[in-house]
DNA sequence: GCGGTTATTTAACTTAGGTTAAATTTCAAT
DNA sequence: ATTGAAATTTAACCTAAGTTAAATAACCGC
């Protein structure tokens, strides 16, 4: 009798999972991912990335059309979000038990995303009570690969009076995330929305007694939820 | 004005970090390393390692004469300390937070002890309270590359009557690991040696009210202390 | 000090994952 | 329908790290 639950002990490389991670993100936002968008995403060449989508597609983990792009296959989705879900419990999992910080986790999931074991994965779950997002208010993917996508809309899209709190941060850069946390912007902090600028200007809130005020783009960064709507 | 401290951020291949571990291992033992043993021990071709010795000695981290094997240079030396300072405390971060079993930690240190960084290292020790020794006994080197070399003899070495105490085991196969717990053989656990069987015969031991023996084989991998002499 | 076994190195080749530069395809705009 | 810019792919090349097979050096016994 075979050992049955043997787990699937590194299959693809580090290069393999990074390509289907970065597909995932950029297909769940613009349905079908280009070789230029994926280049530019993975720091490398459009020439490498056709060679890796040949690869990946002759492997079945995704479909590619010469010259119109690439989506993942069923089995391509299922390592992307295995990874994700890696790199989000890690995140998790540093700032809980080792008290990283939200701006430094980021980097380290990044390298220890491939090398953890499912034993690994399994522990830090436990430990963790089996949570479901991460310290930027991402989903952590279940194992075997549900996502429930968050509810927030972008801060840039509440509106003027709207007293809303934050869900989730989109961002890793950690000065970004440095900036945001001394303006007490954290998961969960409830802001007023007090103006928002004409073309596109700055928005302007309140939390707690301070003030402050941020540009439209960076503001499309962080996801609230209306405090009103929420209850409903 | 240049960010100073800004460390050492993945500098050699997990291959070269992966030879240099296994030399240096092998040249406290045997003084000087030949490219058989290594390729033995790593697991590859003798012409594998010779490419690899070339590379090592090109970059200075191996003292290198042809035909002749190979020792670390003082770089090489802190390099290799490094990975293993990286493997240990790791084995005792698995057991001590996620309650791994002794037998499981060097697998998955192994696989880790590439890719965290020095912020992880610091914090793990830290939070370890900056441990002298792994669940094997090994000594974990400190951050400046001292390590303090273990007291005890090999079991195999202790005469019969001698009351000693475990104080290291020398193996990290998991079966191993694993018989040697079902004997009662942990860290610490007190052995009276009853009988030692002549022609390299089988050692017989008391763990408490139980009798077991053991081959001189595996008995060479256990150390102890006596603990008479442990007094003095 | 000769000769054969063994250890070691060299040579030629392989694979994965990159690069640059050239060729090709798509697409939008006339 | 054509054309030219932008996107994409192909071709030729590179490096790291491995392989096998052949050549060479070291060492041990006589």
């Amino acid at each position: 009798m075979e050992s049955i639950g043997s787990s699937s002990e590194r299959v693809f490389s580090q290069s393999v999972e990074d390509y289907l991670k970065a597909i995932y993100k950029l297909q769940t936002e613009d349905g079908t991912v280009s070789t230029t968008v994926l280049a530019k995403k993975m720091g490398m060449t459009p020439a490498a990335v056709t060679k890796m989508m040949k690869h990946l597609s002759a492997v079945k983990l995704i479909d590619y059309t010469r010259y119109y792009g690439v989506r993942l296959t069923a089995a391509g989705e299922r390592v992307a979000l295995e990874i994700i879900r890696h790199h989000r419990l890690l995140e998790l999992y540093l700032c809980q038990a080792l008290g990283y910080g939200w701006d430094e986790v980021d980097a380290e999931a990044e390298k220890l995303e491939h090398h953890i074991s499912e034993e690994f994965e399994d522990r830090i779950d436990r430990m963790l009570d089996f949570p479901s997002t991460d310290p930027h208010g991402d989903p952590i993917p279940t194992r075997d690969g549900t996502v429930t996508p968050h509810k927030g809309i972008p801060l840039a899209d509440a509106e003027a009076g709207e007293i809303v709190e934050i869900c989730r941060v989109r961002d890793s850069d950690p000065e970004v995330l440095r900036y945001l946390s001394r303006l007490g912007m954290k998961l969960e902090a409830v802001i007023e929305v007090t103006e928002k600028q004409p073309f596109n200007g700055p928005i302007t809130f309140k939390i707690g007694d301070a003030a402050h005020s941020i540009g439209r783009e960076l503001a499309s960064h962080v996801f609230v939820v209306n405090r009103a709507t929420e209850a409903a």
